[in-house]
DNA sequence: TTTACCGCGTGGTATATACCAGCATACCAA
DNA sequence: TTGGTATGCTGGTATATACCACGCGGTAAA
């Protein structure tokens, strides 16, 4: 059998249109190149790194696919910076997304441990009702502050012994990740209104009937396999969602 | 001068993965080609229209790129259908997301004139406090059932006699694009929670101090200029978005 | 001075070709 | 039966080349 690299021995070497598209990135990144600067053109870059103009395309796609870029046709490939958010709350998660914004993230703990599905709970995990799943509830902070309160089920038969990692410090998505090796691939999510009940309100530190965003998801790992359901409860006037809405061109 | 193709005169012709493209995605909608149906691979795309294998590749990106489509390798390109929601309200307008969903659409115009630029419009429209723009009050009805109560703006410099149309009837979006030649490249978005005040309340049918989706969105052209900016006071428990976020791949 | 055109650089589309890498199947040998 | 291998499909990466459409600035003509 042929030698393959992998992700896994160190001498993986990415294709040559990923190598470009990380120079670039790493222009972006360190400030070298600002917003609206321009980029090299496809065909600068195709003789400065000795590619095809081809692969030097696709090094810009990437950039422009992932937000980091714009095309103007007889013109040139400009940076967007910051890079757009098309995805207002990001598959990284919480902590990530508070961390990237300046703001401390932190939790703490309300319960954890083993409880059986209800109807509502069996559905987000797509499995039938009176399966064994591990419910943490927790309430999440930003500098401190009360914002969210968050329930997260995970089916018990996925994750052995789960209840000896330390949510209140270590991400749920890391220990899945890390841990248990389950690679996410992707999340449905709905937003809903609620008000919040006299328990939330009082965990939250607000007064009840406060308006809340009920952040409803639902996580699939690359098998399709849903391995995680969180319902999120998010203050109203301490949230916002920000998105960025292109035409399809289909 | 040389003789220029636009989307304007008939003789218009897309580029070939562009109709090889739309020829896939008929066959999807149509249900010739149902949800993880194999597509034609892209070596037998080319030679079936007598294309190169890049532009087969091509098309098969733009289902792709567009949740129509996803990739196995070593096995070929599948449908996905229904097809992934990335955005969960489009640029096409409130009117269109209604009808997609066999729900039947209509407004009623509050009221609609020239206002000058309160501090709020002008930084949504991106100018000075005190110049003037026209604003149209709608109500939002889905079945006949109030839905939403939406303040638009839009600068009076760029549409001159704007309130000749019909709002009742005709979709903002349409008349923007189709009367005034102004294509919307994308629009920025903000949801926000608040609770309805007695106006509003009465206007929508619902209690004083309802809780309601408050989403603010900007419109840019293809000069990145603001061609117009919406407030829209969603009912809370008759609206809730969904989507899909998937790992950015940067 | 104003207008029209040309040249040049840019991204956009398209061709033809080549080899690599992952998956499935059939087949053959231990 | 089991396990390797050969083959043939798939998408993924990459090269080289060509021409089109658009934006802009310089220049020559009106």
């Amino acid at each position: 059998m042929k030698e393959c690299d992998t992700i896994k021995n160190k001498s993986y070497i990415p294709p040559a249109y990923i190598q470009i598209r990380d120079i670039l990135v790493e222009k972006i990144n360190t400030g070298e190149l600002k917003s609206d600067n321009q980029l090299p053109s496809e065909r600068e870059l195709s003789e400065t790194y000795k590619i095809s103009r081809m692969t030097a395309r696709n090094a810009l796609t990437q950039l422009v696919d992932s937000g980091y870029a714009y095309r103007l046709k007889g013109k040139g490939t400009f940076v967007r910076f910051p890079k757009i958010e098309r995805d207002f709350v990001r598959l990284s998660g919480f902590s990530q997304m508070l961390k990237s914004k300046g703001i401390k993230p932190s939790n703490k703990i309300v319960k954890s441990g083993i409880v059986v599905a209800d109807k509502k709970i069996a559905s987000l995990l797509e499995t039938t009702m009176g399966t064994k799943v591990y419910e943490i509830v927790r309430i999440r902070y930003g500098n401190d502050i009360a914002l969210a309160l968050e329930y997260s089920y995970l089916p018990v038969n996925l994750f052995d012994n789960l209840l000896q990692y330390d949510f209140e410090n270590d991400s749920l998505y890391k220990v899945i990740e890390e841990n248990y090796n389950y690679k996410l691939k992707y999340s449905k999510q709905w937003i809903k209104i609620i008000t919040l009940n006299k328990e939330e309100s009082k965990l939250l530190n607000v007064k009840e009937n406060t308006p809340a965003f009920l952040l409803e998801s639902i996580s699939y790992d690359m098998d399709e396999k849903v391995v995680e359901s969180t319902l999120s409860l998010n203050i109203g006037d301490k949230t916002a969602f920000y998105t960025e809405l292109w035409p399809s061109n289909i």
